[in-house]
DNA sequence: CTCATTAAGTCAAGTGTCTTGACTTATTAC
DNA sequence: GTAATAAGTCAAGACACTTGACTTAATGAG
């Protein structure tokens, strides 16, 4: 008998823990497959029809879903299906980059329906705190001019920046990324806004996108390998987004790399700030992100050594991933101007082979996710949306029931 | 609206998911806190006193758990500790090695009460297939001579045996483990045993013993890095082990490295089988594990240039796991010599700098984990007792509840 | 020594959520 | 036209957790 030691538990739960998860498990249904009848609802989930009934009632109460026209399909009553309402709820997201800062508003179903940006001045939090509580305040306004009861139905802000957290840096910090991650942010916004706030790194942020409205979506098993001015993977395990202890988990571009007899960091080697260093550019100029897509459409010299270069450590990175995660796709994705990822993507097939080739695949082992600047922030948002309203074990436990 | 496609969806939960949980969250406490009170329990799982004494009552009965003499802790009434009762249910695990295959059959809290071991002759599945079924049969009958109504306590049979699995080999296979790996070897034990079976690769194993009695107990984020004739790595993430889309998750002997040029499996550099090609000895001498312990404890000079060499890319796995999972801790455990694993152990150190260096660790970066022939056979066998018995998402849902 | 205080644990009634089985409604197939 | 089929509702029931008062048994202050 242990006196004075902490003791260490999982929570138990009880009947709201449960009505609390079949309410998510019916909107993930309805967000997986589109659009479905109380009878289907109940086939799928194994609940019984008049669960489902009260559930879907008090759903559409709440404004989360709303029927459609019945359809008639072969004998019997027509089926009444639902959907989910997007204007059910909305969330804010925010990325937090070395020069730049980006938000966005979405609505339940990953619509974006505001977005704005604003440049970072240097300096690091001190100076930036300012500048992206505003864009915050000016989006949540913009939202609330469009939509009516937005506050209302605004679930959260989710924040998303480079990792790693908690981690003393390389040295090599001009934009005082590091700064940032030592910073307390998420008690900065939650002051500044009053919301509820959520902060994962951004290839986490990419990965939530993608499960959201892009390649990923309905997948359980997924990873996106993020190229940005760093390079991460968001990993998707077992239909949630794993952070690993410290929220650090999947920051690929650590891994070692062994050549010419000394180790290098991947990010060193296959991610934009080498790509920049390799072009001797300036990282701030406003206009690189133009040039580069320029540049790789017209097939320059430069560019496609380095994009040669990068697609061999890629090509390994997958290989990797596949081997330690087993997914049933990796998906890359990035801030990276499109036709630069076009470029990656046609120089790294084919790929190694590893344990993802198998007799029976029906998704691609590599697919090509959003290469928008603005999928970061969406990811960010999606973060909310999903702590909100997707089926997860801790939603179940009695100290995660909230309001 | 979709008409033939079929719906895909979470399932629900409902009474009984809450109860079971409720129920594992109690065995769970008593495994990592030891004994504690009713009243403790519902501090720790933020149940009720009331319900917490309806659970306790009901595992009494069930002889899961059983009181002890009761303490006083100051004022107010003496608490009755409880703890799991050891004989409250049994699993028997099988490990199925190159030229081996070992049983034993534990208990509630993993001790070890039966072991046997066979030689497998060669052949594969179609030869060895009698061997296993007689092996696993004489544990249990043993189990039985030992303590009473075993049988009835018995939640099922784990087998593990080294991956990945349903992957085309490499073509070098003296002990025909591929076709082991493609054999239906889940339907043949289910068959000739009439056992709930599972199973899994041998890291996973080490993993699950490593986590029901060993380094990993209480965790639920930790890696464990196999040493076996290949190597693996078992993944403990969010309290459970994680397995991946098709059960391959942590092969991280697949893994490549490159150097001089060209690349090569981790498993070809640093596992038993790359020892043997080194020492060029037999692997299938029945003497080699002592053989080898035995020059691991004398120095030998051959050895310690394996040693050396082999020590330089497990800092790079120990490295790469930490940067990709963000475990609490990294476990090295192995089928290995114990002198061997000292050895490696001591050659290991200094780990390289890396995201899991932090203020405020309580824990090692690397353990030492079973370093004991019989580690996987256990872990086989923890499989079945964590199924049954530990707290996870998908024992709640509805499809899952069994009687 | 006495008694207020503290804490463990029980009792019995209450509550919330899912389940059951019969019933109604609406459509198709023969 | 009628039987078959399927969606969905109604009302009662079952189950498991919660609530609040109560009992039991110890400590410690006066």
């Amino acid at each position: 008998m242990n006196d004075s030691r902490p003791i260490r538990a999982k929570s138990g739960t009880n009947h709201e823990g449960t009505s609390a998860h079949n309410r998510r498990v019916m909107i993930d249904a309805l967000r997986v497959n589109g659009a479905l009848s109380r009878a289907d609802l109940a086939r799928a989930t194994r609940l019984t029809k008049q669960t489902v009934s009260n559930i879907i009632e008090e759903l559409e109460r709440d404004g989360l879903v709303s029927s459609q026209e019945a359809v008639r399909r072969g004998r019997g009553q027509p089926a009444t299906p639902y959907r989910l309402v997007p204007e059910g709820a909305f969330a804010i997201g925010l990325q937090i980059d070395r020069h730049v800062t980006r938000a966005v508003a979405v609505d339940l179903v990953g619509s974006v329906l505001v977005r704005d940006e604003a440049g970072l001045p240097p300096g690091g939090p001190s100076n930036g705190t300012r500048v992206i509580l505003d864009l915050v305040a000016g989006v949540r306004s913009k939202l609330a001019g469009i939509v009516q009861q937005s506050e209302k139905r605004l679930v959260g802000l989710g924040a998303a920046m480079p990792g790693p957290f908690g981690v003393a840096g390389s040295g090599d910090d001009p934009w005082m990324m590091e700064a940032w991650q030592k910073f307390p942010l998420l008690e900065t916004l939650t002051a500044g806004t009053g919301l509820d706030v959520g902060l994962q790194n951004d290839a986490a942020a990419a990965a939530t996108a993608e499960r959201m409205v892009g390649a990923a979506h309905g997948l359980d098993h997924a990873v996106c390998l993020f190229v940005g001015y760093g390079i991460g993977a968001g990993l998707i395990l077992n239909g949630e987004l794993y952070r690993g202890t410290n929220g650090n988990a999947g920051e690929i571009g650590m891994a070692l790399l062994f050549a010419d007899g000394k180790s290098t960091p991947l990010e060193h080697r296959a991610s934009l700030a080498s790509l920049y260093q390799h072009l001797s550019v300036d990282p701030a100029d406003p206009h690189l992100h133009a040039r580069i897509n320029d540049l790789a459409l017209r097939g320059d010299q430069s560019i496609r050594a380095w994009v040669e270069a990068a697609a061999v450590d890629l090509r390994w990175s997958i290989h990797l991933i596949e081997t330690l995660f087993d997914p049933q796709t990796v998906i890359l994705c990035g801030s990276a101007p499109e036709a630069l990822v076009n470029r990656l993507i046609a120089a790294i097939g084919p790929l190694l082979p590893s344990i993802a080739e198998r007799r029976g695949r029906t998704l691609p082992r590599l697919q090509p996710g959003m290469a928008d600047p603005w999928s970061v922030a969406l990811g960010a948002a999606a973060g909310p949306i999903s702590r909100a309203f997707d089926p997860r074990f801790a939603a179940i436990l009695k100290d995660s029931i909230q309001s």
